[in-house]
DNA sequence: CACGGGTAGTTGTGCTTGCAACTACTTGGT
DNA sequence: ACCAAGTAGTTGCAAGCACAACTACCCGTG
Protein backbone atom coordinates (compact mmCIF):
# COMPACT_ATOMS: atom_id res chain seq x y z
CA UNK A 1 0.00 0.00 0.00
CA UNK A 2 2.85 2.69 1.15
CA UNK A 3 5.36 2.26 -1.00
CA UNK A 4 9.06 1.75 0.31
CA UNK A 5 11.16 4.50 1.58
CA UNK A 6 14.40 5.02 2.67
CA UNK A 7 15.12 3.07 5.95
CA UNK A 8 15.12 6.81 8.61
CA UNK A 9 11.94 7.74 6.99
CA UNK A 10 9.42 6.98 9.16
CA UNK A 11 11.41 7.46 11.82
CA UNK A 12 10.66 9.98 14.79
CA UNK A 13 12.14 13.75 13.80
CA UNK A 14 15.26 14.23 15.44
CA UNK A 15 15.40 17.66 17.69
CA UNK A 16 16.87 19.36 14.44
CA UNK A 17 14.30 18.40 12.15
CA UNK A 18 11.36 19.16 14.25
CA UNK A 19 13.10 22.79 15.31
CA UNK A 20 13.60 23.51 11.50
CA UNK A 21 10.10 21.95 10.84
CA UNK A 22 7.41 23.39 13.18
CA UNK A 23 9.79 26.33 13.82
CA UNK A 24 8.46 27.32 10.30
CA UNK A 25 4.96 26.32 11.44
CA UNK A 26 4.87 28.71 14.13
CA UNK A 27 6.78 31.56 12.55
CA UNK A 28 4.99 31.42 9.63
CA UNK A 29 1.48 31.36 11.36
CA UNK A 30 2.30 34.42 14.28
CA UNK A 31 3.79 36.64 11.01
CA UNK A 32 0.56 36.12 8.63
CA UNK A 33 -2.20 36.43 11.38
CA UNK A 34 0.06 39.62 12.36
CA UNK A 35 -0.28 41.41 8.94
CA UNK A 36 -3.78 39.95 8.36
CA UNK A 37 -5.38 42.04 11.62
CA UNK A 38 -2.62 45.02 10.75
CA UNK A 39 -4.18 45.05 6.60
CA UNK A 40 -7.91 44.64 7.45
CA UNK A 41 -7.97 47.19 10.75
CA UNK A 42 -5.78 49.89 8.55
CA UNK A 43 -6.81 49.48 5.28
CA UNK A 44 -9.82 47.00 4.93
CA UNK A 45 -8.10 44.57 2.92
CA UNK A 46 -7.30 40.85 3.32
CA UNK A 47 -3.47 40.48 2.41
CA UNK A 48 -4.53 38.14 -0.16
CA UNK A 49 -6.06 41.27 -2.03
CA UNK A 50 -3.34 43.60 -1.01
CA UNK A 51 -0.82 41.06 -2.98
CA UNK A 52 -3.16 41.29 -6.23
CA UNK A 53 -2.98 45.08 -6.22
CA UNK A 54 1.06 44.32 -4.82
CA UNK A 55 1.56 42.45 -8.39
CA UNK A 56 -0.13 44.32 -10.95
CA UNK A 57 1.24 47.30 -9.78
CA UNK A 58 4.26 45.87 -10.28
CA UNK A 59 3.31 44.55 -13.98
CA UNK A 60 3.58 46.27 -16.96
CA UNK A 61 0.93 48.41 -17.51
CA UNK A 62 -0.45 47.81 -14.10
CA UNK A 63 -2.17 44.27 -15.68
CA UNK A 64 -1.87 40.82 -15.65
CA UNK A 65 -3.69 37.20 -16.97
CA UNK A 66 -5.42 35.94 -14.22
CA UNK A 67 -3.63 32.73 -13.93
CA UNK A 68 -0.60 34.33 -13.93
CA UNK A 69 -1.67 36.27 -10.80
CA UNK A 70 -3.17 33.23 -8.97
CA UNK A 71 0.02 31.71 -8.93
CA UNK A 72 1.65 34.26 -7.86
CA UNK A 73 -0.49 35.27 -4.80
CA UNK A 74 -1.01 31.29 -4.23
CA UNK A 75 -4.55 31.10 -4.45
CA UNK A 76 -6.53 28.67 -6.53
CA UNK A 77 -7.48 29.60 -10.35
CA UNK A 78 -11.34 29.73 -8.41
CA UNK A 79 -10.46 31.39 -5.57
CA UNK A 80 -8.66 34.62 -7.42
CA UNK A 81 -11.90 34.79 -9.61
CA UNK A 82 -13.87 35.83 -6.25
CA UNK A 83 -11.13 37.70 -5.07
CA UNK A 84 -10.93 39.37 -8.45
CA UNK A 85 -14.69 40.18 -8.08
CA UNK A 86 -14.54 41.05 -4.72
CA UNK A 87 -11.50 43.83 -6.21
CA UNK A 88 -14.07 45.02 -9.56
CA UNK A 89 -16.77 45.60 -7.01
CA UNK A 90 -14.46 47.89 -4.68
CA UNK A 91 -13.63 49.58 -7.68
CA UNK A 92 -9.51 48.96 -7.38
CA UNK A 93 -9.37 46.54 -10.60
CA UNK A 94 -11.33 46.01 -13.82
CA UNK A 95 -11.13 43.11 -16.35
CA UNK A 96 -10.44 43.50 -19.97
CA UNK A 97 -10.26 40.71 -22.59
CA UNK A 98 -6.83 39.38 -23.61
CA UNK A 99 -6.59 40.09 -26.99
CA UNK A 100 -4.97 37.43 -29.39
CA UNK A 101 -6.48 35.01 -26.74
CA UNK A 102 -10.45 35.17 -26.87
CA UNK A 103 -9.92 32.47 -23.26
CA UNK A 104 -7.99 34.87 -21.58
CA UNK A 105 -8.62 38.05 -19.14
CA UNK A 106 -6.92 40.81 -17.83
CA UNK A 107 -7.03 41.76 -14.94
CA UNK A 108 -5.87 45.75 -14.70
CA UNK A 109 -5.29 48.65 -11.79
CA UNK A 110 -7.78 51.54 -12.15
CA UNK A 111 -6.43 54.66 -10.75
CA UNK A 112 -8.72 54.05 -7.50
CA UNK A 113 -6.83 50.85 -7.19
CA UNK A 114 -3.20 52.28 -7.40
CA UNK A 115 -3.82 54.66 -4.85
CA UNK A 116 -5.77 51.94 -2.60
CA UNK A 117 -1.90 50.11 -3.19
CA UNK A 118 0.02 53.27 -2.65
CA UNK A 119 -1.51 53.46 1.29
CA UNK A 120 -1.23 49.91 2.04
CA UNK A 121 1.89 49.30 0.96
CA UNK A 122 3.74 51.46 3.45
CA UNK A 123 1.80 49.66 6.08
CA UNK A 124 2.48 46.33 4.46
CA UNK A 125 6.15 46.91 4.81
CA UNK A 126 6.48 48.23 7.83
CA UNK A 127 4.80 45.24 8.90
CA UNK A 128 6.90 42.86 7.30
CA UNK A 129 9.86 44.29 9.11
CA UNK A 130 7.68 44.94 12.10
CA UNK A 131 6.58 40.92 12.55
CA UNK A 132 9.39 39.26 10.84
CA UNK A 133 12.20 41.16 9.41
CA UNK A 134 12.97 42.98 12.38
CA UNK A 135 13.54 39.90 14.57
CA UNK A 136 16.17 38.51 12.45
CA UNK A 137 20.35 39.65 11.98
CA UNK A 138 21.36 40.59 8.19
CA UNK A 139 23.21 37.16 8.64
CA UNK A 140 19.76 34.82 9.32
CA UNK A 141 17.64 37.11 6.32
CA UNK A 142 20.89 36.15 4.28
CA UNK A 143 20.47 32.22 5.23
CA UNK A 144 17.00 32.63 5.06
CA UNK A 145 16.85 33.62 1.27
CA UNK A 146 20.20 31.16 0.43
CA UNK A 147 18.02 28.09 2.05
CA UNK A 148 14.66 29.28 0.35
CA UNK A 149 16.08 29.54 -3.09
CA UNK A 150 17.71 26.68 -3.50
CA UNK A 151 14.34 24.89 -1.90
CA UNK A 152 12.22 26.43 -4.57
CA UNK A 153 14.77 26.14 -7.37
CA UNK A 154 12.63 23.25 -9.27
CA UNK A 155 9.60 24.96 -9.51
CA UNK B 1 -3.01 57.70 12.06
CA UNK B 2 -0.61 55.43 11.27
CA UNK B 3 2.14 55.53 13.77
CA UNK B 4 5.38 56.95 12.99
CA UNK B 5 7.89 54.31 12.53
CA UNK B 6 11.78 53.95 11.75
CA UNK B 7 12.98 56.22 8.93
CA UNK B 8 13.65 52.89 6.40
CA UNK B 9 10.32 51.66 7.68
CA UNK B 10 8.04 52.02 4.64
CA UNK B 11 10.85 52.02 2.04
CA UNK B 12 10.77 48.96 -0.63
CA UNK B 13 11.77 45.28 0.92
CA UNK B 14 15.49 44.98 0.01
CA UNK B 15 16.24 41.78 -2.32
CA UNK B 16 17.69 40.12 0.66
CA UNK B 17 14.46 40.97 2.76
CA UNK B 18 12.23 39.77 -0.31
CA UNK B 19 13.90 36.69 -0.54
CA UNK B 20 14.18 35.66 2.98
CA UNK B 21 9.95 36.71 3.48
CA UNK B 22 8.36 35.73 0.10
CA UNK B 23 10.85 32.39 0.54
CA UNK B 24 9.50 31.25 3.29
CA UNK B 25 5.74 31.94 2.22
CA UNK B 26 6.59 29.94 -1.02
CA UNK B 27 8.16 27.03 0.82
CA UNK B 28 5.25 27.11 3.51
CA UNK B 29 2.63 27.11 0.91
CA UNK B 30 4.01 24.34 -1.11
CA UNK B 31 5.02 21.91 1.79
CA UNK B 32 1.50 22.48 3.76
CA UNK B 33 -0.22 21.57 0.99
CA UNK B 34 1.57 18.41 -0.52
CA UNK B 35 0.89 17.22 3.43
CA UNK B 36 -2.66 18.09 2.99
CA UNK B 37 -3.25 15.98 0.01
CA UNK B 38 -0.94 13.11 1.24
CA UNK B 39 -2.78 12.89 4.88
CA UNK B 40 -6.34 13.34 3.44
CA UNK B 41 -5.47 10.86 0.40
CA UNK B 42 -3.78 8.23 2.75
CA UNK B 43 -5.33 8.11 6.01
CA UNK B 44 -8.67 10.35 4.92
CA UNK B 45 -7.31 13.03 8.04
CA UNK B 46 -6.84 16.84 7.47
CA UNK B 47 -3.38 17.70 8.96
CA UNK B 48 -4.70 19.89 11.93
CA UNK B 49 -6.96 16.57 12.86
CA UNK B 50 -3.97 15.16 12.87
CA UNK B 51 -1.48 17.06 15.11
CA UNK B 52 -4.25 16.72 17.36
CA UNK B 53 -4.19 13.23 17.65
CA UNK B 54 -0.30 13.51 17.91
CA UNK B 55 -0.11 15.70 20.90
CA UNK B 56 -2.29 13.86 22.66
CA UNK B 57 0.03 10.97 21.85
CA UNK B 58 2.47 12.65 22.97
CA UNK B 59 0.91 13.91 26.45
CA UNK B 60 1.01 12.13 29.66
CA UNK B 61 -2.07 9.81 29.98
CA UNK B 62 -2.86 10.63 26.47
CA UNK B 63 -5.06 13.83 27.71
CA UNK B 64 -4.97 17.58 27.01
CA UNK B 65 -7.03 20.03 27.99
CA UNK B 66 -8.99 21.91 24.95
CA UNK B 67 -7.06 25.55 24.99
CA UNK B 68 -3.82 23.29 25.44
CA UNK B 69 -4.39 21.26 22.39
CA UNK B 70 -5.64 24.64 19.99
CA UNK B 71 -2.44 26.53 21.24
CA UNK B 72 -0.19 24.11 20.20
CA UNK B 73 -2.15 23.12 16.59
CA UNK B 74 -2.31 26.64 16.29
CA UNK B 75 -6.44 26.98 16.18
CA UNK B 76 -8.56 28.84 17.80
CA UNK B 77 -10.65 27.72 20.36
CA UNK B 78 -13.16 27.50 18.33
CA UNK B 79 -11.88 25.98 15.08
CA UNK B 80 -10.42 23.03 17.94
CA UNK B 81 -14.11 22.65 19.42
CA UNK B 82 -15.24 21.81 15.64
CA UNK B 83 -12.36 19.97 15.14
CA UNK B 84 -12.54 17.57 18.29
CA UNK B 85 -16.44 16.95 17.48
CA UNK B 86 -15.30 15.13 14.17
CA UNK B 87 -12.61 13.27 16.23
CA UNK B 88 -15.13 12.23 18.51
CA UNK B 89 -17.55 11.40 16.03
CA UNK B 90 -14.66 9.02 14.19
CA UNK B 91 -14.14 7.74 17.84
CA UNK B 92 -10.55 8.64 18.21
CA UNK B 93 -11.27 10.68 20.71
CA UNK B 94 -13.53 11.11 24.08
CA UNK B 95 -14.06 14.41 26.20
CA UNK B 96 -14.08 14.03 30.21
CA UNK B 97 -14.21 16.56 32.70
CA UNK B 98 -11.56 18.41 34.61
CA UNK B 99 -11.46 17.45 37.94
CA UNK B 100 -11.00 20.33 39.97
CA UNK B 101 -11.92 22.61 37.46
CA UNK B 102 -15.66 22.85 36.50
CA UNK B 103 -14.85 24.60 33.17
CA UNK B 104 -12.22 22.57 32.05
CA UNK B 105 -12.36 19.55 29.74
CA UNK B 106 -9.53 16.96 28.40
CA UNK B 107 -9.82 15.37 25.04
CA UNK B 108 -8.32 11.77 25.17
CA UNK B 109 -7.09 9.56 22.86
CA UNK B 110 -9.29 6.54 22.55
CA UNK B 111 -7.84 3.34 21.58
CA UNK B 112 -8.75 3.63 18.02
CA UNK B 113 -7.40 7.08 18.11
CA UNK B 114 -3.84 5.82 19.39
CA UNK B 115 -4.32 2.99 16.18
CA UNK B 116 -5.05 5.82 13.77
CA UNK B 117 -2.22 7.69 15.07
CA UNK B 118 0.03 5.26 14.65
CA UNK B 119 -0.71 4.65 10.98
CA UNK B 120 -0.73 8.19 10.06
CA UNK B 121 2.11 9.12 11.88
CA UNK B 122 4.87 7.13 9.45
CA UNK B 123 3.12 8.68 6.74
CA UNK B 124 3.34 12.69 7.97
CA UNK B 125 6.89 11.95 8.81
CA UNK B 126 8.15 10.60 5.88
CA UNK B 127 6.02 13.39 3.72
CA UNK B 128 7.76 16.45 6.22
CA UNK B 129 10.70 14.42 4.87
CA UNK B 130 9.96 14.09 1.60
CA UNK B 131 8.63 17.60 0.57
CA UNK B 132 10.66 19.95 3.34
CA UNK B 133 13.84 18.27 4.88
CA UNK B 134 15.18 16.13 2.42
CA UNK B 135 15.48 19.45 0.30
CA UNK B 136 18.24 20.83 3.37
CA UNK B 137 21.04 19.83 4.00
CA UNK B 138 21.77 19.35 8.07
CA UNK B 139 23.89 22.96 8.09
CA UNK B 140 20.31 24.29 6.82
CA UNK B 141 18.50 22.58 9.27
CA UNK B 142 20.05 23.76 11.85
CA UNK B 143 20.38 26.98 11.15
CA UNK B 144 17.01 27.13 10.50
CA UNK B 145 16.39 25.78 14.05
CA UNK B 146 18.36 28.40 15.21
CA UNK B 147 16.82 31.19 13.25
CA UNK B 148 13.00 30.05 14.80
CA UNK B 149 14.41 29.63 18.14
CA UNK B 150 15.19 33.08 18.39
CA UNK B 151 12.71 34.12 16.34
CA UNK B 152 10.04 32.54 18.48
CA UNK B 153 12.09 33.37 21.96
CA UNK B 154 9.48 36.03 23.51
CA UNK B 155 6.13 33.32 22.87
C1' DC C 1 -11.93 22.07 -42.19
C1' DA C 2 -13.61 19.06 -38.78
C1' DC C 3 -12.48 17.15 -34.45
C1' DG C 4 -10.11 15.71 -30.24
C1' DG C 5 -7.42 17.25 -26.68
C1' DG C 6 -5.73 21.08 -24.08
C1' DT C 7 -6.17 25.69 -21.65
C1' DA C 8 -8.50 30.07 -19.28
C1' DG C 9 -11.72 31.38 -16.46
C1' DT C 10 -16.14 30.86 -13.82
C1' DT C 11 -19.59 28.65 -11.00
C1' DG C 12 -21.75 25.06 -7.70
C1' DT C 13 -20.75 23.24 -3.59
C1' DG C 14 -18.89 22.25 0.77
C1' DC C 15 -15.14 22.29 4.19
C1' DT C 16 -12.26 24.77 7.48
C1' DT C 17 -11.57 28.41 10.22
C1' DG C 18 -12.01 32.84 13.05
C1' DC C 19 -14.63 36.37 15.59
C1' DA C 20 -18.12 37.73 18.65
C1' DA C 21 -21.50 36.45 21.74
C1' DC C 22 -22.97 33.27 25.04
C1' DT C 23 -23.02 29.91 29.20
C1' DA C 24 -20.84 28.01 33.00
C1' DC C 25 -17.53 28.07 36.26
C1' DT C 26 -13.61 30.11 39.08
C1' DT C 27 -11.16 33.53 41.71
C1' DG C 28 -9.94 37.53 44.35
C1' DG C 29 -11.34 41.57 46.89
C1' DT C 30 -14.24 43.35 50.36
C1' DA D 1 -20.42 35.13 51.72
C1' DC D 2 -21.00 38.10 47.70
C1' DC D 3 -19.99 40.15 43.62
C1' DA D 4 -17.08 41.73 39.77
C1' DA D 5 -13.82 40.25 36.72
C1' DG D 6 -11.61 36.68 34.43
C1' DT D 7 -11.26 32.01 32.06
C1' DA D 8 -12.85 27.45 29.44
C1' DG D 9 -15.43 25.92 26.11
C1' DT D 10 -19.32 26.09 22.72
C1' DT D 11 -22.30 28.10 19.26
C1' DG D 12 -24.14 31.45 15.44
C1' DC D 13 -22.46 33.29 11.77
C1' DA D 14 -19.74 34.68 7.90
C1' DA D 15 -15.38 34.84 5.28
C1' DG D 16 -11.94 32.50 2.60
C1' DC D 17 -10.67 28.92 -0.01
C1' DA D 18 -10.28 24.47 -2.94
C1' DC D 19 -12.08 20.81 -5.96
C1' DA D 20 -14.78 19.35 -9.63
C1' DA D 21 -17.72 20.34 -13.29
C1' DC D 22 -18.76 23.48 -16.75
C1' DT D 23 -18.34 26.93 -20.80
C1' DA D 24 -15.71 29.07 -24.14
C1' DC D 25 -11.92 29.15 -26.79
C1' DC D 26 -7.33 27.54 -28.87
C1' DC D 27 -4.47 24.47 -31.61
C1' DG D 28 -2.56 20.54 -34.08
C1' DT D 29 -3.65 16.42 -36.77
C1' DG D 30 -5.78 14.02 -40.33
Amino acid sequence: MAKAAEPTSGAPLSGRELAAWRGMLRAHAQVTRALDVQMREEHDLTVSSYEVLLFLGDAPDHRLRMAEIAERVLLSRSGLTRLCDKLVDHGYVTRSAAEGDGRGLYAELTDAGAAKLAAAQATHRAGVRDFFLDQLTDADQDALGDIWDRFLADE
